[in-house]
DNA sequence: CTGAAAGCGCTTACAG
DNA sequence: CTGAAAGCGCTTACAG
């Protein structure tokens, strides 16, 4: 069986009591006892048992991670980030799929709950989840509003959705069209529509939506597109709200011979570091995504260790256009 | 605080026993008890610490999954599938990301220990480390030789590779140039690069490799696809060993004015989610990547009941050929 | 059908 | 500087 403390300290001739605040650093200890009780655990190749512990410190060091999926470039760049910073402050991540499925996410809750993780940071679904208001449990939504009293950090969708409007129009383009998700959602993601409208009616231009599902798989968003290409035919600009949803305009462009940049001009959303590799072309704007993963750290931080009047209820970080070839 | 197991029986007016009985459905439970608990555990909001079950129980149902980053899409998507079959087991997923450290890597192999995993997916690095030969803690490795007792999962790197130079010379492609990492690992992905040799010398084709350093960046490759093009400026076609690659040097020809398929014809490797729909003009070969995800399950799974009469040593799963315009 | 006791592997006051 | 005792919140024989 694998060693305990007990065992350690019956091979050193000491307490478990000195065993412990060895390994704790706690206390005086001699540093020819120090000294044994290393010896000992190196032997027996003891390391601690870290259920045991926590169930003593009522601590786990655990985060709990629920986002729709790590296949998403997006989200998998942000878990990446939020593992790195939280691996580097010595706590562990617990991930979740939830896959938008709000059933999944009630479950998961629960399990993260019975697991006593000192803390969950949660992406975008579709609307709050009122399981999220659990007493005393830490949370930090990203991109999405889950209660009235938890933080949520996002990155400056208002002002992407204007620099990426504002491009189109000074490129020239009257006819510019925006694809985005259902409007009843209130998730800051949504300032991004409501900013090409502002600046739409502030240029006198028309501002035209088109709005795919809550729940569309590629056909549907592809169906969509190619209806606007239908529908509007000279249409000149297109600022979709996300990179996928970008790459599926400009390749329906393609098909249809539509050239890019000089009949049609698109801007995404999101530029993750994959979109950047597999689609350079694409202009769009990039989220903070290390920083968006900071940020939420360092909320969630503040409320694991009862700083509760640090806490931004609302935090929004600075986007950046990144021109390329598509506008 | 958090109501235990001992203010829900007290409230039900029975024994902690009986409590733990209901929770686990286990022995003889009148009704008129069972309801009694049921309606205190709601009144109460209990839900059970499942860090006390597992001190007792010798098992967590936590997985570690040690892969390089979650920001890959190929490794987002194998995550994402890994983590969804182990939510539907009723395990949990402890996510980390290794960066391909091997310093990294042996401190979160410490770190699943000490939290008592049940076993370890481990996807793909430079090489074996010998920390993972643990005794008795189940290990799978993904594309990666761990050690000559780990069972290892991968898609069937030779025949990927084959049918990727074989749809080449079919399409009449004579000068083709095959880019991969370096030749010394041994890992199942170089079977790549020798299915590649094997099929250009069986067609009095000569093979030539580039290579690209262990640690390369973005730069460092786009440096290499540039002196390929400038060394062989009439090269007709590219079997490049991943869709990243491959993407580059498509813009990289494009900048040339090297018009594809037409003049060159370039096929990836891996054709995940992300890359089909980013990029789905490019000729892949596919991964299958819930089949990987499945199959590695399974193994560790016989590894963790003790069944290793069960156990391949070697999987491997089929690869799909996607042909799309790049070729 | 139900309960009292012991124990999972740690840590922390409290003594000395 | 070091140790004996109690306890974190569960579960499991063992009795009854």
């Amino acid at each position: 069986m694998k060693p305990k403390i007990e065992d350690v300290a019956k091979l050193a001739g000491v307490s478990p009591t000195t065993v412990s605040r060895v390994l704790n650093n706690r206390g005086y200890i001699s540093e020819k006892t120090r000294k044994k009780v290393h010896d000992s655990m190196k032997q027996l190749n003891y390391y601690p048992n870290e259920i045991a512990r926590s169930l003593f410190i009522k601590r786990t060091y655990l985060i709990g991670l629920i986002f729709p999926s790590t296949s998403n470039p997006f989200y998998g760049q942000l878990i990446f980030h939020l593992e790195n910073i939280y691996a580097q402050l010595g706590y562990k991540v617990l991930l979740c799929n939830s896959q938008n499925n709000e059933q999944k996410e009630k479950q998961y809750l629960q399990m993260l709950q019975r697991n006593q993780v000192d803390g969950i940071i949660a992406g975008a679904h579709n609307r709050g989840i009122e399981e999220y208001d659990i007493p005393k449990l830490p949370v930090v939504g990203i991109d999405r509003y889950l209660s009235d009293t938890i933080p949520v950090v996002s990155s400056d969708n208002y002002d992407g959705g204007r620099q990426a409007t504002q491009l189109l129009i000074e490129k020239g383009c009257k006819k510019i069209i925006h694809i985005n998700g259902p409007n009843f959602l209130e998730t800051p993601a949504n300032l991004r529509r409501k900013a090409y409208e502002d600046v739409m009616v502030a240029s006198q231009l028309k501002p035209i939506t088109y709005e795919f599902p809550l729940k569309s798989n590629d056909e549907i968003v592809s169906g969509i597109i190619k209806d606007l290409f239908n529908e509007h035919p000279n249409v000149e600009g297109i600022f979709a709200s996300d990179d996928m949803i970008a790459a599926k305009v400009i390749r329906e462009a393609k098909k249809r011979g539509i050239s890019i940049p000089d009949h049609l001009k698109v801007v995404g959303y999101d530029g993750t570091e994959t979109t950047r590799q597999l689609l350079p072309e694409l202009t769009t704007v990039e989220q903070p995504v290390e920083e968006i993963a900071r940020k939420a750290v360092e909320i969630l931080n503040f409320q694991i260790d009862g700083k509760h009047e640090d806490i931004q209820l609302e935090a929004i970080l600075p986007v950046k256009l990144i021109e390329s070839e598509t506008t």
